[in-house]
Formats: C-alpha cells, structure tokens, sequence
RNA sequence: GCCCAGGUAGCUCAGUUGGUAGAGCAGCGGACUGAAAAUCCGCGUGUCGGUGGUUCGAUUCCGCCCCUGGGCA
C-alpha cells in the first residue's frame, strides 16, 4: 500500500522524535507535531522539542508556532491538521507525540462544537470560583446526561461543559451525540506505540532532564517568566516549569527542583501509559530500535505485522 | 559505661486504656471529546526492631539484647 501517514505514539522520553525523523528520511516525509506542549513557542528545550539541526534534517510542521500567552487546544491542533491534509505533501506525513487524545481526534473524530468566545469563558470561570459540587448540581439542572458522565469534584471538565452551555445554548452532551468523521480515514496510515520498559523508561526520563538542564532548562523557564503569563495557561504547565521558576525564586533548592520534575514527568508517562494500553490497544508495538522496520511493515501489504 | 528519646508500610509519622494497625507522600491500576505535559477516581498484610516472660490472647505490659539520635561521663 502507498504509505499516506504515519502515528508514532509513546510516552515521554521514549526516543519518538528519532525515530519520525529516521522515517522522514527514509520515506521522505513531513514531520508533524502531535504533542500538546511542542506547539509553544520558546520551549523548546523543556518540551523536548527537535532540535533546529534535527529540524533542518527533514520538515517540520506545528512545532512552536503557538504564542505561550495562547492556549493551544485539540480543537484548534486539528485545524492545523485538516489544513495540512489538504496541503500536497511529496511523503507521507508523520504524525509524532505523546498527546493520545490528539491522536484520538485525528483517528476517530472530534465533536464540531463550535467554538467559545473568550469573554463567555471569563465569565464562566469567573461565576464559578465557589465550590465544585455546586458546579456540579447546576449542570445536573440544566445538562442531567452530561452531569451524569461528569465527575462531581472534575473541576476542568464541568467548566467546559457549562462553558458550552452558556455559548451555545445546547448541553455538551448534545454535541457529543452527533458522530464526526475521522479527519485521517486509516486506509494507508501506519500506527506504532513505542515500548519501553518503565524501568527504562525512567533513567530515559533522568538523563534526558539532566541533558535539558545543561542546554538551559533554566534559562527558558525565566524567560517565559519575564512574560507574566497566568498559571492557568498551558503552556505554564509544561512540565518543569513551575519546579524551575520556584527554584529560581529561591523557594526550592536546585536538587529539590530537579526530583520535582523527574517525580512529574514519571507520573506523566504513567498517565500516557494508562491511554495507550486501554485506548489504542490495537496499535502495534514495537521498541525503540525496531520501531522503524514494524512501521515499514506495515506498508508491505504482505508482510505481517509485529 | 550511665541517663533520656526513638525503632510501626518504600519514606515521614499517627495509633492500639491488651483482642494482630492507619494517614500523607511515593508506588500501582483506572477514567478521559477544544486547558489533556491538563483534570479526576480507585488500591494500604506491614515478622508494629529481636527475644524471653505475664496473659485465653502481646505490636501494646515487664525483663534482657540489638540499632539510631541526644545528653552525662
């Protein structure tokens, strides 16, 4: 089969990057960004972002193209995508991060809710400051199914539902109702979900922050701080940078930093994990080191995959 | 050597007026439709330092021993 794209998943300091780019070469194709922190801008070295050397290797597409002071959202990365399908590409394009929900969107589909107005949003948050539960029984009132499928004490997610509520006068149940096509169909699309031992994993995890430290993990989190930015927006959460800027403030002394964020980024890809065991179980495995060859594999029509 | 305080979950500790024990953190599992590197949920058997004794029953009381702090010599 023509290879049209291809998925690589996989948690956090699992080698993904090395090995879309070792694809791109060999297939000649377009790399693009599937990870929900890459897209910011001027964190490049605290979301492990490919280097400029790495990206002059083969193109690059949605990496750093989204301003810290904006957030960035599913439903705004896949309009970036459907953009790029469109687009005429000479290969394949190679989709590559560890968002699985982005890669859920883009294989199986996002609700068309239509978009919230930021002055609507403010104002929601803004009435919503008090407790969680009375959030909860207000969406119980007005949304009864989507309250149902709500955690009660799930602060994030009955916000956007009463957001959408308040935007678009329908319950986002509603909108969750209507079936929305796959903006990737999967015939010519390849998957892979790179494997690594936790173990492993986690010494990948130690020596990969101990390697960003040296190339100025510091230096980035105190610029992103001279932009005062709100703790609420994404690109604050990035991992890292709220241990960094506690540290450079004095709060925390650099080691007590460091485990901090090694603590974070473990329990991130332990969350990662979750996804991808029970969400895209039947995407192929493979390590790092095979991952090139199960994913040519499966562009052989023949060929069985690993 | 003597005195005091401790030795309970991987870590920091609580507790049992004698009926074999529980929090936080860590760890593990799970959920996930526009903040997802987010947000949320669930999971606690561990020779209660060792060993004798008292007792129907000891992690709890008593003796001895070991270890860790601190103090006195």
């Amino acid at each position: 089969m023509t290879l049209r794209a291809v998925l690589i998943a996989g948690p956090t300091a699992s080698g993904k990057s090395a090995v879309a780019l070792a694809l791109a070469e060999r297939l000649g194709g377009t790399i693009v960004n599937a990870d929900s922190m890459q897209v910011y801008a001027g964190l490049r070295v605290l979301t492990a972002r490919p280097s400029l050397a790495d990206e002059s290797r083969a193109p690059h597409r949605l990496y750093g193209h989204v301003d810290p002071a904006e957030a960035c959202s599913v439903g705004r990365w896949l309009g970036d995508v459907r953009r790029l399908l469109r687009e005429s590409h000479a290969g394949p394009l190679i989709f590559v991060g560890g968002t699985g929900l982005y890669f859920e969107a883009l294989t199986r589909g996002l609700a068309a809710v239509p978009e919230v107005p930021a002055a609507v949003r403010a104002a929601v948050r803004a009435e919503a400051a008090g407790p969680v539960d009375a959030l909860h029984a207000e969406l119980a009132r007005r949304d009864p199914v989507g309250a149902a499928r709500i955690r009660p004490t799930d602060r994030q997610r009955l916000l956007r539902a009463l957001e959408v509520l308040a935007a678009t006068g329908r319950p986002l149940s509603s909108w969750h109702a209507k079936p929305a096509p796959a903006p990737l169909p999967p015939a010519g699309v390849a998957r892979l979900v790179l494997a690594v031992d936790r173990a492993e994993l986690h010494v990948r995890i130690a020596s990969r922050f101990a390697a960003m430290m040296g190339m100025g993990a510091l230096d980035e989190a105190a610029a992103l701080a001279t932009r005062g930015l709100g703790p609420e927006l994404p690109a604050m959460k990035a991992l890292g940078v709220l241990p960094l800027l506690r540290h450079l403030h004095g709060e925390i002394g650099r080691s007590e930093a460091v485990e901090a964020v090694l603590g974070d980024t473990r329990r991130y890809a332990k969350r990662q994990g979750t996804w991808f065991r029970n969400r895209m179980s039947d995407w192929p495995r493979a390590t790092p080191e095979r991952a090139v060859a199960a994913v040519l594999a499966q562009a052989r029509p023949h060929a069985r995959s690993a």
